[in-house]
DNA sequence: CTACCGCTTCCACTGAGTGGAAACCAAAAG
DNA sequence: CTTTTGGTTTCCACTCAGTGGAAGCGGTAG
């Protein structure tokens, strides 16, 4: 047919697949007009689809009548990359008992970073990712150093963009990005100040995985303790060393890749 | 294909419901042959749906050409349920930090709990359960302080059921643990010993939520540790309170509730 | 009381979904 | 080399599941 748009929300499947992500903005839970409204369709669709999605326990509804994300869901998708996470899951909780930092680790998903694992240290430190969360990579460590690592082209397709800024500090000129990021490669680590959030900096080294950069483990700290950040080095690069080794036989392509540009 | 009184897969939602739980069973990546089988779906069928879900990255397909749940899923599951997640997190940390000990949080789901929060103590407990994973309430301390706490029908709906034993020690005699779960309503506090697996104890208090019992807060130690388990029970219950006042305002019926039995 | 808003139900129409079959591809067997 | 085997991908005529406008329902505000 002649339609005006490419096929958006044809099929049956992507209707659904759209009206799950449509909990993916908004926080708080949904009525099943705003359902419909976020995925774009019909109302008495939404509401046969968000009903069969209920029965499923993909989604589930509230004393007020609103719908969430139902924990179906959830205990479902705890077997994505499963291999991957529990593998790594034990380091990253030692990185935390030696340095007694949060500590996090964080995979590329297109031109963000994607947290997959992350330990909050007690000091309470301004948090802005949380596990499952993304943030741009140029603003934070664990970012600035898978980027460092990245094939060429995806350092340069990702320079090539608008950059935005977090914070006042955050560096955003492409030119200087680049320099930064070959000085990353030659120390065998990044850091930011300030970069993300006001009050918090924060260290990451590489995470190798099959000769390419897998994925960044870092600590967020306080700014009054940048000065001495480095000296988690040694624990971070130890750690580091022990999850590759650990997940060396994992393959994970399958988790990364792809980030196929969607239609929204 | 044999017979075909099978009811299930009628409309297109449930099929792609289908294919996405047929990924819950196997821990390894499956063929697409695989998955059709796994949800009962004609081959063709199944290629067409997963094809769509792979473009939306709730599959993901490896180098081999199987597929896995992708790590799409994972990040949108990541909101199911979130508010209590994030809100208990730090605590169980805290509880962790206490005790030293694998700390874990679990709901009841059904006729099992459902453990959301774990921190595995460095200490190698033979390990049971993870985060998403199941178990039945009869053979975790979790679970027999949910059923103690919960409402009279619940209890005797589950205790009419054949229950399964999971090592010599699970106590499976309904008279019996009828008696095991007044105890220990009595003494606010649920014990197991190489119940579930050989080697390991547990212990457990309730965490309420609105009067009712929400959730079951708990420790997993060495059997060799059982004879001093309790000295733990101030830092459980310490940590319990907390939660309690955390969780007080976040509305979790929607959690909870319906499991209502799906066809299989 | 009426107006409004959001949820639920209904149902005639139709094109998206279906699935058997055949083509395809790669690797193992002869 | 050819044949076989096992899984994956493509094709396409049929039809039934999905659609969505409209009407009905129920609670709340004015």
């Amino acid at each position: 047919m002649a339609g005006g748009s490419r096929e958006s929300g044809r099929s049956v499947t992507s209707r659904v697949l759209a009206i799950l992500e449509a909990f993916e903005q908004s926080r708080t839970a949904l009525s099943l007009t705003q359902i419909a409204e976020g995925s774009g369709l019909p109302l008495s669709t939404t509401h046969r689809l968000v009903a069969e999605l209920t029965d499923w326990g993909f989604l589930s509804r509230g004393a007020n009548g609103r719908y969430q994300l139902g924990i179906r869901l959830w205990e479902l998708a705890q077997n994505a990359g499963r291999q991957l996470r529990d593998a790594a899951r034990p380091f990253v909780q030692d990185l935390f008992s030696l340095t007694g930092e949060t500590s996090q680790l964080a995979v590329r998903e297109g031109h963000e970073v994607l947290y997959i694992e992350r330990i909050y240290g007690t000091k309470r430190v301004p948090r802005a990712s949380r596990v499952g969360g993304r943030l741009p990579m140029h603003a934070t460590a664990v970012g600035k150093v898978i980027l460092a690592y990245e094939e060429e082209w995806v350092r340069t397709a990702y320079l090539n963009r608008q950059l935005e800024r977090s914070t006042a500090h955050t560096h955003i000129v492409p030119g200087r990005l680049a320099e930064e990021l070959d000085q990353i490669r030659e120390q065998g680590y990044a850091t930011t100040l300030e970069e993300v959030r006001l009050g918090s900096c924060s260290i990451a080294v590489p995470v190798f995985h099959t000769g390419r950069i897998g994925a960044g483990l870092g600590l967020v700290l306080l700014t009054s303790q940048a000065g001495t950040m480095t000296r988690h080095l040694p624990a971070l690069r130890g750690v580091s060393a022990q999850i590759e080794r650990a997940t060396a036989h994992i393959p994970l392509e399958s988790l990364l890749g792809s980030h196929a540009a969607r239609k929204t």
